[in-house]
DNA sequence: CCTTCAAATCTGTTATAACAAATACCGGTG
DNA sequence: CACCGGTATTTGTTATAACAGATTTGAAGG
């Protein structure tokens, strides 16, 4: 036995082909490159990636099986198409996964946590003018899970992911016409006051709010839209 | 076009080989007949149900990515084996997240709900004189389900059948020496009490207290087992 | 022009084979 | 007896083929 080698992890996860086109899907799904409701056929996916059906009916039924995508009535897989009770579910859902996320976050939250949150919140106010949407999503998920990453809890962040991901078709449903997208802004600056004034109820309510915000955008694009 | 027949559902789901694997191993999970940390091999679910290696490949990475079997470094599965920081996460959200399902059950659980409640109840505490702790399992569930399921939420019921197959395996390892079973038949008492009251604090305070001391007592099994 | 029916195509499901990596086993050596 | 090395077996991964059911297409007939 080599002394020096005591306590060191094996390397985790080969990646393999499911889990390569799983990540793909997913990253495409967060960048809303999907229509809500579109079918995603196996050999579609196979093709796109080029690999054989195994890996991509596994990346799907690995996404159908965390609900984030849904199937039909015969085996065909599509990406889920939400109705206003389904959001109001997920809002509720969200509501309270992530305020228990920020809630354990905030004890292991230093001031230096605080300030880089401060910094990516600057880069999305400066995406946010800029029009760039697609970066805009991408810096508001580093501030959330910047945020919900500290709580120590790895379950739940999964949870809150996937909570994110069904509603990802969504998200360039929302944001390119966010008329009032200043308010999402505003939001995040009453959620890093809350953070800097250690108060836990208050980060609770902040979030709640954030949250509550957009999605009652959303049921109102899903209303004007039908 | 057959007018009567406007707006009728496509019958759901055929059921696949794949899907019945899942459900077989979910219900074993449930029913507590693996150990914490035991190793699942594809080929040895594949021949235990006869089937090829797709479809119990197919399940086992389905409930991989539920979060309800873990993977080793190179690909093998095995059940969980919880640590005591996993049990108190856990337990966190099954405390928010059945304390939600209940919240939003109540105003829809009528007076004969309760009632039926009440008789499962009374079936759960049968089956602990009988010390049969299969059945006491599968009625636990029954009644924490029963209630759960009037919140029409399925989102959120999912997720928290998730949580609880996750810590499935250790089920058995609680109730055979459960001495203070009593504890927890006195937990549903109050349930039903707060349920007929209908106050929503009290039946989340009374769940809350539920959860946290059968948590408890399983990390107690734990540590003494260590 | 619309309907209808059959053939062709698409799509999901499953078993199998081939491959590679990891593990277990076993005999030999110090 | 402990340790090393190689072989045999196990195990996960992936592609492919065969199959069945659904969908689409297209041509013939009304």
């Amino acid at each position: 036995m080599i002394a020096a080698l005591e306590g060191i992890e094996p390397i985790a996860r080969k990646e393999t082909l499911g889990m390569i086109v799983r990540e793909e899907l997913r990253s495409a799904l967060m960048a809303g490159r999907f229509q809500p409701g579109q079918k995603l056929t196996i050999r579609a996916v196979a093709s796109a990636l080029n690999v054989s059906l195994t890996p991509a009916r596994e990346a799907l039924y690995n996404l159908m099986a965390e609900g984030i995508l849904e199937s039909g009535a015969n085996g065909t897989i599509f990406v889920p198409k939400l109705d206003e009770a389904q959001i109001v579910e997920l809002t509720k859902i969200r509501v309270n996964l992530e305020g228990l996320a920020a809630r354990e976050a905030l004890p292991h939250l230093t001031d230096a946590d605080i300030d880089a949150l401060t910094e990516i919140n600057a880069e999305v106010c400066k995406s946010d003018e800029d029009k760039d949407f697609s970066k805009l999503m991408s810096q508001n998920w580093r501030f959330h899970f910047g945020i919900y990453g500290r709580s120590d809890m790895p379950t739940l962040l999964r949870i809150i992911e996937s909570c994110w991901l069904k509603m990802g078709s969504y998200l360039n449903v929302i944001y390119p016409d966010y008329g009032e997208i200043g308010t999402g802004l505003e939001n995040h600056q009453q959620i890093l006051k809350a953070l800097r004034a250690r108060d836990a109820d208050r980060l609770c309510d902040t979030i709640r709010v954030d949250i509550e915000q957009s999605s009652g955008y959303l049921i109102e694009m899903i209303r004007s839209a039908k």
